[in-house]
DNA sequence: TCAGTAATAGTAATTATTACTGATAATATG
DNA sequence: CATATTATCAGTAATAATTACTATTACTGA
């Protein structure tokens, strides 16, 4: 993989970042040091990073997709009002999926994602004092 | 909620499959009812469904979202390569979020989403049957 | 039965992402 | 260091997925 000022401050917005942002807002970040960088350049690479495993995408259930510099293996919570997305503060263990199975044999195993959807303490209390 | 053909026949094609189609899916299937369904009408009956959790939407990394009609916690599996989405067989469980937590109180927690991705059995063969 | 209104079909518009193309610049090699 | 090779880029067009709009239809409760 070739080194790029492109490729390199992609990443370092995104490591600069606890927002999971989408391809999107590291594209606007972006700009503000490489003005004229093309929001196709911004995907490109994004995917480029995921496939490499330097990143990861983050899973959903709607809208845009998000990526997170962080690859150790930990979960999201995400708020289905504002969609605010922030890591789960605690580990979550699963019954380990059974490797001697035929199940698991059969298969090549990549990736676990794992979210947890709610409400944020923000939209929480703002629902609680002003009702529509 | 009314009752409608519509609405009625979507859920019918829904838990009459297990390969957790997409919108578009759905609406191929339902014009076998209803020749001059809306793809709209679609989009907005199953995502009106997933409010009020008779269904539940998947989610995904990438392309198209994707319905079930088993609101039963449980966790998928998803083909990388081939886009194919399964139930996983087994049980998942997970240490419980602390509900005496800050965090948790903070918070008003709805579902938790697990997906599992990987190659899977169809795709794997190939690949080692036959390298590009 | 019928008024009120949620839901619909058909279509247009929007949003998110990918593809294309000629130009640019990162690397490997002499 | 010079330069050939080619990945990558900017800019733009195209595609895919979803949502919004509007006049009409058909549930449902009274």
């Amino acid at each position: 993989m070739r080194q790029t000022k492109q490729r390199r401050i992609i990443l370092e917005v995104l490591r600069g970042t606890v927002h999971h942002p989408s391809a999107d807002e590291v594209y606007h970040q972006v700009r503000q040091c490489i003005p004229n960088i093309s929001l196709g350049t911004v995907y490109r690479n994004l995917e480029r990073l995921v496939q490499d495993k330097v990143i990861r995408k983050i899973v959903n259930t709607q809208g845009q997709g998000r990526f997170d510099a962080n690859i150790i293996p930990h979960g999201h919570f995400r708020c289905v009002k504002c969609h605010l997305v922030e890591d789960l503060p605690f580990e979550v263990t699963f019954t380990a999926i059974p490797e001697n199975s035929s199940w698991y044999r059969a298969r090549e195993i990549c990736e676990v994602h794992y979210e947890v959807t709610g409400i944020c303490p923000v939209c929480k209390s703002k629902s609680q004092l002003a009702p529509p």
